[in-house]
DNA sequence: TTTCACTACCTCGTAATACTATATAGTATT
DNA sequence: AATACTATATAGTATTACGAGGTAGTGAAA
């Protein structure tokens, strides 16, 4: 999907805590995931920079790994700070996908 | 809704257009609107950037009338471009609604 | 053994957007 | 004259996703 990157903005943090929140997991997983899930267009970057921003805020444990493939692995798990935020992300995202079927529906009227 | 700016980020554009197609309108009637609808904390500010913006793309004509009631108003109506533009963002926000349920439908899992 | 592919992490700079704060001005009411 | 409401405008700021590049480990192919 073209253009959607302004509007991912504010919901891409939110889709990682989830992830994070279904299962320990780590950057590259997370990438791989968001893309087979449809999110072509994100990379590596975009992802790390919400990982770093989410271990600054407090959101995340981390704890490094070693893989048989590759470089060691960091891997996150949510604390209750972290829950907290993804409750109110699913709030403030069913406030706002409300908000929108009501305006949605103004469109062929 | 608190913390709701960053989720607005590449919708509210969509709902202005949307707000515009609906009926010839201008930005401080667009702004009460968005209030009225639950976006208490989107500003006059908000909204004029946004018809600048929109403007400046080529997606409105704007026509200035007299007002009885204070300053003249501008008012927008939607072009062939701008209704392009607004087909396409129902397109993103219905992808991304699609995958957002299916994100969070794991929720509980 | 060296080259490539894949895994894995990191960071700097940029563009886009909503918001804050403030300014200007017309009309009506008190 | 002062206040409230209507109405537009804009400069500066914070946040965020992305582009582009770099570093490094493992294993397979050349």
């Amino acid at each position: 999907m073209k253009n959607l990157t302004e509007m991912l903005k504010g919901v891409l943090e939110g889709v990682v805590l989830q992830k994070i929140q279904t299962g320990e997991t780590y950057g590259y997983e997370i990438t791989r995931y968001l893309n087979e899930l449809g999110f072509d267009d994100i990379v590596e970057g975009t992802v790390y920079t919400i990982l770093v921003r989410i271990e600054k805020k407090g959101l995340v444990e981390v704890e490094k790994k070693k893989s048989e493939l590759g470089p060691a692995r960091k891997f996150y798990t949510l604390n209750a700070k972290g829950k907290q935020e993804l409750n109110d992300f699913w709030l403030r995202w069913s406030f706002l996908e409300k908000k929108m079927n009501e305006i949605k529906e103004q469109r062929d009227v």
